[in-house]
DNA sequence: TGCAATGCATA
DNA sequence: GTATGCATTGCAA
């Protein structure tokens, strides 16, 4: 790096506000009862810049009176700002002060804001051959980068980004960066009221200027437009320019760089030290005097930490950090491959054969050569997404790559059946292998029809779970992804979803034929594909002996579905009804209007600008008052408002999750709950269940665990059994990390959150009071997450540093678990992924990261991963074993539910006794660990007695 | 009508 | 601090 001399450009403002809300959660409060959080936040990154680059020349920039020629412009220019919070306008004049006493400029011009007057100064240090560095979070300096002019941007979790032109870029798609200027114009800033161009959002205005590159070119080229944005551009010319003039930071207010004035010299310590007294800073200033210390550190510094002057930073970092705190939605994270994005093929540039198979004869000696493949993959069309109810109205074969068949279905019930019956013969046999994406719904479908799916499976869907968790599924994106292929889209055959969308039975044959058998075609190809992917071994196991078999599970529970008291949810509806009632009197009483209760922002403006219940409310990173459910209850005590309204919210949240929605569910041809378990989803190796969701159904409070009396047994033959592994998950951590002390706590059946609480606090098990127990309880579901203090100081009642205490005490008492966490995250450093008991893999790509909090997150991913999967790996085989026990049995009781740790059934009541004993062993036997898994049993009319 | 943000239910 | 799904509001399209 050169010599260059360098000069910091400090966005007051932007800093303050930052520093300020920064702290929101937590305000500074002196004894004087004054907010000093936006003083603190903005000294600690003054200094954290100056302690970090060691500028030569720095000054700190502040608007004053607004943008006088902006306004003139366009007189609702910012006029949508909130007043400015008053622990704000308080914090200026110290801060004044505090710089005055440090000698650092201060650069105001009446009339012009920061922005402008940070422009103009660092095109004149450019000139004199300076490198700026502006200081600001704000990404409308983008247009001001050039060579040696940066944005030097503070990071969430700590740290800085650089922003040269490279950067700017990339974030904007701009050649230029002074484009920045055009495209904020084009698409307009909410927060500062420039209007952009109306209907031209982010994704438009990079298409626009990639296209014409600024606002003057597009205005002059509206013909190449077309339909409604044609129009509206057109219209709009003149707002558009104003907004790009609007957007423009002016390069000459009337304000001086004179590098003599600008230079870091030696703070007046003792003024500034008083001023820290008088605020009542201690720890700020330890750091302003480490910062300071001895003027001559100041200068061997000065020199020695020049070599690290911002550059711009190396690849990973950009892309490993930059989505976090991007505005424009981590674009950069999921960069697609583009290489061949326009040569993409689809069915129209690929020779194919596709046939449908309409007539008697046709449909036999189509069944005829059918029956003499070893693997064909199938794919079922219907009326609808739903297939409990959905028809049949064709069903496409594929066994050779370009190649397939289409079986039309009759609309008529009967005939439908008939013609399944031809096609019996093959899906029931055994010895053909049968392919597809998501089987599931094939096999719920065909089981409607009574057919049931044999032989083996390969579900392409499955397999790219276990390929790369983190992606999505979708055949459309598999076939672009791995076959460089853009099949056929549902929307282009029935159109868009709501009003005018056809069924599958209103398109024309050929099309179907067309679309459908792409489908099989493309999930042929992608099996071959897939099959070799699976390599290693582990995942090949995991696909045929865990997924696979699952699937069949699966699509039994949700076809059994369970028995709702409908009844009963319904009276407990109304008398929810009559408490909210209550409760809305008593909130509208007390606010002295009626507004909605539920619109956190209408709370948000009664609470604390009508009511004004707090002086310095916490406002969402939005801008919002937090109405946030930690911040009432923190209020709850003085106000009895607000306990009615946390209690308005957790009825109005119980009764139209669930004691409304839930009956809306039942299906109308069973009668029944049927959830729809998704088994690609959780990257961990979880399931999950929604339409409905039946792994939420509460049951913490009172109130809500009422609603598990509505889940019921089919009929009085039969009982609820709910069978739920006892802390499976610490379990699996202390076999993982061989863990002595807590595997004996296991083996000898102790309470683990009592026995950790005794080791720990040091005291004999009978003493552990329950506060000691809940500590240790919340410190042992932590380390399950990837603990931090500052994580565990948020959960319980200790402060930050008692917190870290206790953390070090616990890794004290469990030395090996240490070890383990550091070896989980080591293996991921090196590999890239860890993975679970059974092999199940999950990919950490941001392991490596140089961002610290994009890093931190995925150390905690590379640690909760393989406990929370091979939980779900565990509880997978137990349901796969116990199913095919039922089966064999020939049991009527059936498995219903899974609960990621919990299994419910409805038992027929003469097989309860023998069933116990099988289910809990099969459970506690479902894999081998070096410590035994415990299984508690419950039985009851509903699920809430099964509890 | 679709989407993000907010808030909250579970393990 | 991990992993999910869903109801609601309020804005953008």
């Amino acid at each position: 790096m050169s010599d260059q001399k360098r000069l910091f450009l400090v966005d007051a403002y932007a800093l303050i506000f930052r520093g300020y809300y920064a702290f929101i959660k937590n305000p500074r409060i002196n004894s004087k009862g004054e907010d000093t959080s936006a003083i603190m936040g903005f000294m600690n990154s003054l200094l954290d810049v100056i302690k970090r680059e060691r500028p030569d020349h720095l000054a700190v920039c502040f608007d004053k009176g607004g943008s006088v020629d902006r306004v003139e412009m366009y007189e609702e220019y910012k006029a949508n700002r909130d007043e400015t919070p008053e622990g704000i306008k308080t914090a200026i004049p110290y801060i004044h002060e505090i710089l005055k006493a440090m000698h650092i400029p201060i650069m105001v011009k009446e009339g012009y804001e920061a922005d402008d007057v940070i422009g103009t100064l660092s095109r004149q240090a450019e000139k004199e051959g300076y490198k700026v560095f502006m200081v600001t979070p704000d990404k409308d300096f983008a247009q001001l980068v050039t060579d040696n002019i940066f944005m030097y941007r503070p990071v969430f979790g700590g740290g800085y980004e650089t922003w040269g032109i490279p950067e700017v870029q990339k974030k904007f798609e701009v050649t230029e960066p002074m484009q920045v200027i055009d495209f904020l114009g084009m698409m307009g800033d909410s927060s500062d009221n420039i209007p952009g161009l109306p209907g031209v959002g982010e994704k438009t205005a990079k298409k626009f200027l990639a296209q014409f590159g600024s606002m003057e070119g597009l205005l002059a080229n509206t013909d190449q437009l077309k339909g409604k944005m044609k129009e509206k551009v057109e219209a709009n010319g003149e707002l558009g320019l104003l907004s790009k003039k609007l957007a423009t930071i002016m390069l000459d207010v009337p304000v001086e760089f004179n590098a003599k004035n600008f230079e870091l010299d030696h703070p007046d310590v003792e003024k500034v030290k008083q001023i820290f007294q008088d605020l009542e800073f201690r720890r700020l200033t330890d750091n302003f005097l480490k910062t300071f210390a001895a003027d001559t550190t100041y200068d061997v510094a000065q020199t020695a930490e020049k070599k690290e002057a911002p550059k711009s930073p190396p690849k990973e970092q950009k892309s490993a950090g930059a989505g976090q705190f991007s505005l424009f939605g981590g674009e950069d994270v999921t960069t697609t491959e583009t290489t061949s994005e326009y040569t993409r093929n689809t069915g129209k540039t690929t020779s194919h054969f596709y046939q449908s198979v309409a007539s008697g004869m046709a449909t036999k000696l189509f069944v005829k050569n059918l029956l003499n493949q070893t693997s064909v993959c199938f794919d079922t069309e219907t009326t609808g997404l739903n297939p409990l109810t959905a028809e049949l109205v064709g069903i496409a074969f594929s066994w050779e790559t370009g190649k397939g068949f289409y079986v039309p279905f009759p609309e008529d019930r009967e005939d439908a059946q008939l013609l399944i019956e031809e096609l019996r013969p093959f899906f029931e046999n055994e010895n053909i292998e049968k392919i597809g994406q998501n089987l599931k719904y094939d096999i719920k479908v065909l089981a409607k029809y009574n057919v049931e799916v044999k032989g083996k499976l390969f579900d392409t869907m499955l397999a790219h779970y276990l390929i790369n968790p983190d992606m999505r599924h979708n055949m459309d994106v598999l076939a672009e992804t791995y076959l460089n292929y853009t099949p056929i889209s549902i929307t282009e055959l029935i159109g868009k979803k709501g009003k005018n969308q056809l069924s599958m039975r209103d398109v024309p044959l050929d099309k179907q034929t067309e679309y459908a058998v792409e489908d099989a075609d493309i999930t042929l190809q992608l099996k071959e594909h897939f099959e070799k992917e699976l390599g290693e071994a582990n995942t090949q196991k995991l696909f045929n002996d865990i997924e696979v078999p699952l699937l069949r599970v699966l699509a039994a529970m949700e076809l059994e579905g369970i028995n709702l008291d409908k009844d009963f949810l319904n009276s407990l509806s109304e008398e929810l009804n009559n408490d909210i009632a209550n409760l809305e009197k008593k909130i509208y009483e007390a606010a002295g209007e009626e507004f909605n209760i539920a619109s956190p922002k209408q709370l948000g403006v009664i609470l604390f600008e009508k009511l004004k219940l707090v002086d310095k409310p916490k406002k969402t990173k939005t801008g919002q008052y937090s109405t946030a459910e930690d911040v009432l209850s923190y209020l709850a005590k003085d106000h009895d408002i607000i306990q009615n309204i946390l209690d308005y919210r957790g009825l109005s949240k119980l009764k139209s999750t669930y004691v409304d929605a839930l009956p809306l569910q039942v299906e109308t041809s069973t009668g029944r709950v049927h959830t729809d378990y998704m088994q690609t989803v959780a990257a961990t190796g979880r399931l999950s269940s929604n339409n409905p969701n039946l792994q939420n159904i509460p049951i913490r409070t009172e109130r809500g665990r009422q609603v598990r009396k509505a889940f019921v047994p089919r009929n009085g033959d039969y009982t609820l059994l709910a069978a739920d592994y006892s802390q499976i998950e610490l379990r699996i951590i202390a076999a993982l990390s061989e863990e002595e002390t807590m595997i004996e706590a296991f083996k000898n059946g102790e309470d683990i959150h009592a026995s950790t609480a005794s080791r720990v606090f040091n005291v004999p098990i009978s003493d552990v009071t329950r506060e000691q127990r809940s500590n240790a309880k919340t410190v042992n579901f932590g380390i399950i997450y990837g603990v931090s203090a500052f994580g565990l100081s948020n959960q319980t009642t200790l402060s930050r540093s008692e917190s870290k205490e206790l953390i070090d005490t616990y890794y004290a008492t469990y030395p090996k678990l240490r070890n383990y966490i550091q070896d989980q995250v080591d293996f991921a450093r090196d590999n890239g992924y860890v993975q679970t008991v059974l092999g199940r893999r999950r990919y950490l790509k941001d392991i490596n990261s140089r961002n610290a909090v994009v890093r931190g997150a995925a150390e905690r991913n590379a640690v909760n991963a393989p406990i929370q999967g091979s939980a779900a790996d565990i509880i997978k085989i137990a349901m796969i074993n116990i199913h095919k026990k039922l089966n064999e049995g020939s049991y009527k009781t059936k498995m219903l539910l899974q609960v990621h740790d919990e299994l419910v059934f409805d038992v027929y009541k003469p097989e309860l006794e023998g069933l116990k004993n099988l289910i809990k062993t099969e459970m506690e036997n479902a894999y081998q660990l070096s410590v035994p898994l415990d299984v508690d049993l419950d039985i009851g009319n509903n699920w809430l007695e099964a509890h």
